[in-house]
DNA sequence: ACGGTCATTTGATCCAGATCAATAAACAGA
DNA sequence: TCTGTTTATTGATCTGGATCAAATGACCGT
């Protein structure tokens, strides 16, 4: 019933539009999620990692596009044997009614960030939430990952490329975070950070 | 188990940050759903009408504040024997999730609306989303209520009330709606209407 | 190591929408 | 009907971030 899907760097997993069979649970690396006006204009509206679920949307068609964004695996379903699945068992979807609803708050959240927030508010926000800040590694604290080239993070951000440059050349000459190569990054300060993010600044 | 709840105009339902106890549907009326900055930048995340779910969300506390745009009245359950009734009734869970996606697929929406829109294309997309463009009703064609004042439109699409008046100017200058009052519109064009919000102009 | 491509940073200028500032309508209560 | 108050419109100006344009830096394959 599942079938592994191995993902090239920038391979389409599903294009906007086009109708859509197959729901899939993210395996290993990471894909980008996005909409598209039709000139060109993007949106992307999160990024996904091992263990999250992808084309869970009811209707016939597909109301999104995601590429990997680093060589990735996918799970893929059928939908209506997927379907039928989950109408046995109630675990699984009051998991993904768990999910679903987690998404929509960190969905409500980009909102509120997009219609709101200033450059150096989105940035600070996006920094504090990338996963890596785990304290359950103190060894490298502050230190995250930043899988998404720069275009991807005004994308997500609803901002210019050159406007997250700067950005984050002001913020390193303020010393809120450093750089060791533009795609590892260092918070370190935290607290100011937080500040911004709340717009308290 | 369920309490019906009578809100005045401007009543609060709930407020973001403090404790959770309830879980909300409307059955009359109409709320703004809305998160704020400590400045008190503010970003509605959703208007809800009669049989809307509220406050789903995981966690202790409310994630947003909610508040009555005009008299209504809501069913108040407590979470905990929600959560038990939901437990035992699959379709009760399956609807749920089912709602839960819509929602999430139209924040995405609107994410790319916030995110991306120019200010004309952003009130064409609302326009055309608002509900009263029933076929069901073709007596009064492109008549739609807009319950909420135009401070809400701006906190939902945003922009500042300023734009939101400035671009309805615009669109009835074009010929593209009329307003018989402020709150009462015509979709004159919903051809042309439909061109802006998908930034085909 | 070397050349070519792609990604990022930096600089100069522009503009859509914000802000500041009056009016002008709408509406609710006496 | 009038009167105070809230809401909406319109005008003048400003500005954060976009756009246009180089210059620098990373990275990949040979």
């Amino acid at each position: 019933m599942a079938e592994v899907v191995t993902l090239k760097t920038g391979a389409v997993l599903t294009r906007e539009g086009d109708p859509a069979p197959h729901v899939f649970s993210i395996s290993s690396g990471s894909l980008r999620v996005y909409k598209l006006l039709p000139d060109g204009r993007r949106q992307i509206t999160g990024f996904l990692f091992a263990g999250d679920f992808l084309g869970l949307a009811i209707g016939d068609d597909y109301v999104f596009s995601a590429e990997a964004m680093e060589p990735s695996t996918v799970c893929r379903f059928r939908k209506g044997p997927f379907r039928a699945l989950v109408e046995q068992s109630p675990p699984l979807e009051h998991m993904l009614l768990h999910r679903t609803m987690h998404e929509l708050a960190a969905a409500q959240n980009q909102m509120l960030l997009l219609g709101r927030k200033t450059a150096i508010e989105r940035m600070a926000s996006f920094l504090l939430d990338l996963p890596g800040h785990d304290p359950a590694r103190p060894s490298a604290p502050g230190h995250v990952r930043l899988p998404m080239k720069r275009a991807e993070i005004a994308d997500y951000l609803g901002l210019t490329i050159e406007t997250v440059s700067r950005v984050l050349t002001r913020m390193k000459l303020q010393g809120l975070i450093s750089t060791p190569s533009p795609s590892d990054l260092v918070v370190e300060r935290p607290d100011r950070l937080r500040q911004y993010a709340l717009g308290e600044v």
